[in-house]
DNA sequence: GAAGTATATTGAGACAGTCTCGACTTTTCC
DNA sequence: GGAAAAGTCGAGACTGTCTCAATATACTTC
């Protein structure tokens, strides 16, 4: 259940890559504090640094959280890949529900910014979601193959039910993100779903 | 079912009556489309007015979104009194959570503002927020009462759940908030709960 | 270890938005 | 018709996004 900090992907001169790393670090305690529209000209200048070289490394905001989220989303795809051998198809698909949750919960603004990823193509975080996507849907078409799931429910619910959820728990002082993923999933029960 | 259109309360001179009314017609054009973060500088511009008038009539963002949303507010939690006659208490509870969704899905950004005004006691929205929360925890209750509803569901639940809906509605191009607010409404069913 | 090159950084500047406030103008009402 | 009340104006201080030509730094090769 490890997730991973990231790294620079091509080989860089060293002072840009101190500059790189130092930026990521920065950006990642606004984003955790002030949520996905923190102020990128704050973060060049609790870096260090100027503003254009923050531009330098990432030319818009969705490539800096790219570059946060990719391997944490990676890693939560992997967690759904292990999960398909839980025992019980929905207990694996709750447990599974529950630390999508908790990863998307961490940084404010984060769900909105995965809803619109998974529908934008040009996004860098475009195939980071596709890849949780289909981890979602293993669980959910495993679920539904065993009777358990109602057959009307798709990853896209799931995917979007999460990232409600999280939203609500921002928007709330209370647990309410929890509390909505819970009713939600009970939603999904087949015994649940009535035809017509 | 009528949702009436504001109505300044004071008594005003007449040309900033016309200002006011001008104000509030591109403010609603405006939030319709660009959703509740469009410009308030472009308001004034289009209304053919100072932005210093625009900041006099409304001090706040939030202010301005009173103005435009209190009635329909207040017509939403009147409907919910209607449903609290409907013979069937758990059909009455979804019947209003669509009305509710399709009103704040009216306007984007709306959902997010109402999460927000309920849990702020100093915003425009909260006893527009509390009199709809109200409404919910008739039908709520009501639902309780008969053993069509889960025990631990409340009103604040529903309320979350109804917001999250018209949230996720606006991030996705599919009808996910429709989907999101059955799927999540049949988590409610008392036959659906789990004790544990 | 010096020169040359590829790479990275700088910061001013163009633009858009929020919000304030003192000077000014219009309406109201006696 | 004129004073007081009410409303409007718009410049300006601030914060933020994003670009680009000039400049500086690190790496490579000899």
């Amino acid at each position: 259940m490890d997730i991973g900090t990231p790294v620079p992907r091509r080989r860089m001169r060293a002072d840009a890559r101190r500059n790189y790393e130092r930026l990521l670090a920065e950006a990642a305690a606004a984003f955790a504090e002030h949520g996905a529209d923190f102020s990128l000209e704050e973060i060049a200048r609790r870096s260090g640094v100027a503003n254009g070289t923050l531009y330098g490394h990432f030319p818009t905001r969705r490539a800096l959280l790219e570059a946060l989220m990719g391997d944490r989303m990676r890693a939560l795809a992997a967690i759904g890949q292990e999960l398909l051998a839980h025992p019980s198809p929905f207990e694996g698909l709750t447990t599974w529900a529950h630390a999508a949750l908790s990863h998307t919960a961490t940084y404010r603004g984060l769900g909105t910014a995965l809803m619109q990823a998974v529908e934008d193509e040009t996004s860098e975080l475009h195939m980071a979601c596709k890849t949780v996507l289909a981890a979602g849907e293993g669980l959910v078409a495993r679920g539904r193959a065993t009777g358990e799931v109602r057959p009307d429910a798709t990853a896209a619910d799931l995917y979007a039910l999460i990232n409600a959820a999280a939203w609500a728990g921002e928007q709330s002082s209370k647990n309410q993100g929890e509390r909505l993923l819970t009713f939600g999933l009970d939603g999904y029960r087949a015994s649940n779903f009535r035809h017509g």
